[in-house]
DNA sequence: CAGTGGTCTAGACCACACG
DNA sequence: GTGTGGTCTAGACCACTGA
């Protein structure tokens, strides 16, 4: 007797059915309809859909429905090279589009001071913006830099949303590398928001520090990646030290 | 009136300072009296624990209870080089055990005879393994490898766990890099067996191809890292080629 | 306004670990 | 067996969208 699976397995073969079935684009039935005609409660069913959504294959939009997500281009970069997602969206042909750009005057907090070495206090510049591509949110990228580096007024024009390049196109000061980590995240309230996803979503997150050739941190930058829209790869040598074997 | 925040918010507030107070390893009341506690339903404070697994702060182990982890170690490793979890661990004194290992002579079905680059059917090797850090679970990783690179029988004694160092100790064939590809993802079943997490947790993956100086390749691997537990980084130097700004 | 997804409740039964 | 977390149900109300 196989019937050990719980309802919600038996559902994602049925959901993945629909979901192939459906349209790019198009809306499935609505939540209380489908929990019925499956046999299952609305509980059970958004259950199943979870991983459909951490796939990006759907997308649930309160108020309106839940649309079957079409296969998207994929923005491939390589981490040996820091480059904007506009260079890197560039280079393939992918258009990509800036949603929300915010831009505050900021106070270094006890931790901001810290990534950034400067005092407690100091003023800061944090910009913040989301990244389209199929219309849709896909990345939230936050850059906090020195004000002595940019002013908010040096944002005010020609500014294609990446201070990277921006700096890059000054020349000044000159950028040595940046330091990077990288890790998988559940997105919180604020993230969702900003990305229009569910709260606990499944998120690529960098945390960046950009150095100048002079070794002053001249951008923190904390980076949201939406999954299945970025390819990221590494090229690795293999390494000569070996633990040995017992 | 800020009452517009939802009970899970308030919740997560709660739960904070309960795991803060609580001493590592120790285990939290059980889901229904702390519901009851609590003031919500079971569902809602699970709702509300998710962040904190997710975290990696508390752990939920099903008919025993939900504890407290005390703040562990970090495998730290550089991308740019590609080492084994043991070799990494080794060089910054991190002790790190294998826990499940599992070997299995499998025939390549047409998608990893297209990773690998042999024929459909070709005998391969699959070596599956749990990695363990403070005695829990912390990353499960999978490779497959051509027969004639590697037969189970090599596996048989003097076997760390890792196939790499296997391979580099051997010296054969010689290697020239890997190409790595890094997402997040959410847990499937499988996964989520494996690590005794929750299904849907938040995992970074990494998918890996290993070639020889020949070009063939010699390894396909696939890995699922808990957060929290690694800190993975990259330095990255700066781009010459920038999008022009419109 | 009606319809959607987001959240919540108060139960229930199950699979699992342990004595 | 007892107690735990894992899953499920059948409701309910809310916040949001669009007509």
């Amino acid at each position: 007797m196989a019937d050990n699976i719980h309802p919600y397995q038996r559902l994602q073969i049925e959901l993945a059915d629909l979901i192939e079935k459906t349209a790019p684009g198009d809306r499935l039935p609505s939540e209380p309809l489908l929990a019925q005609q499956m046999g299952v409660s609305r509980a059970t069913l958004r259950e199943a859909m979870r991983a459909f959504e951490g796939q990006g294959l759907i997308r649930r939009r309160q108020g309106i429905g839940t649309f079957v997500v079409g296969r998207t281009s994929v923005i491939e970069s390589g981490l040996e090279v820091l480059q904007s997602i506009e260079t890197s969206a560039d280079s393939i042909n992918l258009k990509i589009s800036m949603g929300d750009l915010r831009i505050h005057q900021i106070k270094a907090d006890s931790d901001l001071a810290k990534e950034l070495g400067v005092d407690e206090g100091s003023p800061l510049v944090r910009v913040e913006r989301v990244i389209l591509g199929d219309n849709r949110p896909v990345a939230y990228l936050i850059d906090i830099l020195p004000e002595n580096i940019l002013t908010a007024a040096d944002l005010d024009e020609g500014f294609n949303g990446s201070v990277l390049d921006l700096l890059l196109q000054r020349g000044s000061p000159n950028l040595l590398k940046s330091y990077t980590e990288i890790n998988a995240v559940a997105a919180s309230s604020e993230v969702s928001r900003a990305l229009e996803i569910q709260r606990g979503d499944v998120m690529e997150k960098f945390i960046g520090w950009l150095y100048a050739q002079d070794g002053q941190v001249v951008d923190y930058s904390i980076s949201y990646f939406l999954p299945g829209y970025f390819r990221f790869h590494v090229v690795r040598r293999v390494g000569s030290v070996v633990k040995s074997q017992k």
